[in-house]
DNA sequence: TTAAACTTTCAATAATTACTGAAAGTTTAA
DNA sequence: TTAAACTTTCAGTAATTATTGAAAGTTTAA
């Protein structure tokens, strides 16, 4: 396999990962491009890259900086701006990790809260969603607790942390 | 809060929750409602319940039992099919790691296995292009085996491994 | 200033994905 | 058998989501 079609396997493998855990193509092809470019790209570069239109470019990149995944840089002596990605994986982890609970989890639990917390009327129906919205309560609990732990030591957690689970 | 109001808030907020996480509505909702349902349901409760279509169902359930979430029962004196989820939150999130890892995590490995071991032939964009496709190869490897760590102890892995991680 | 170089926005459109409903298929009781 | 009770399939359609491209907005160099 010579390095374009690695590439282009790299980046499309990427996009449709995205796809599949809710993730639009165009954003997590940016990323992948970005994630293997040597240099800062600029969005010129990026749309002729993935042939995709300007619009879409501008709009995805700015979702991926408001993820905080990827950064503007400025290059001296030009004019248009240059993107850059987190180019350290436990680090882009981290960021992903710490947003989706964020933006994603945590309102989930907010309304696993409210709902588990209803007055119980005594019929087994009420009961039920109490006892199993309590259980997927405490348990997002329990896992986005984790998640952040093992995500906010900087380095190696997740090194570290097989070696003490395999224990 | 009553009964119904929260019933479907919860329905709802595990539909939307589905949605962004690559799962389709009304097969979070049929999971949804039949985790919450103090008995098996049949088709046809579902379909009213959930004010769906009898083919939406009938293929939604069938994508359920392939993700062995969902399995039929048989009730004495009824024709029908009735269906009932993994009432077990832990076991639940067993059978959803395990699954996601097979479908969807083992693919992706394989793929920046082979990228990543393309011929380096010296220039810088190759040499990028394999260290970072390998660094996630690694981290993916590293991930999904402790998901599958984790995952595979049946008894109380969550809180087993949070006691772990925070000595 | 101004005008060129660049970025953002957003209405229109395309592409994708989900859903319906009815016909075809299957099972079971008599 | 057969016909009623049920489930599955799938072509057509609807709903959702992504993308385009051009106009409007912004920045900067002269």
């Amino acid at each position: 396999m010579e390095y374009l079609e690695a590439k282009e396997k790299f980046i499309g493998t990427w996009g449709s990962l995205g796809s599949l855990w809710g993730i639009n193509k165009a954003m997590a092809q940016i990323q992948a491009l970005l994630f293997i470019s040597t240099k800062p790209l600029s969005m010129e570069d990026i749309m002729e890259d993935l042939k995709i239109s300007r619009g879409n470019t501008s709009m995805n990149l700015r979702q991926l900086m408001d993820w905080g995944i990827v950064t503007k840089v400025l290059v001296s002596g030009e004019r248009k701006e240059f993107f850059t990605t987190e180019k350290d994986v436990q680090e882009l982890t981290r960021i992903i990790a710490k947003e989706r609970s964020r933006r994603e989890i945590q309102p989930v639990i907010k309304v696993l809260d409210d709902v588990s917390s209803i007055k119980d009327d005594g019929t087994d129906k009420t009961k039920e969603l109490i006892k199993q919205t309590k259980a997927l309560h405490d348990l997002s609990v329990n896992a986005d607790a984790m998640l952040n732990k093992l995500v906010t030591q900087k380095q190696n957690w997740l090194t570290k942390s097989i070696i003490k689970l395999l224990k």
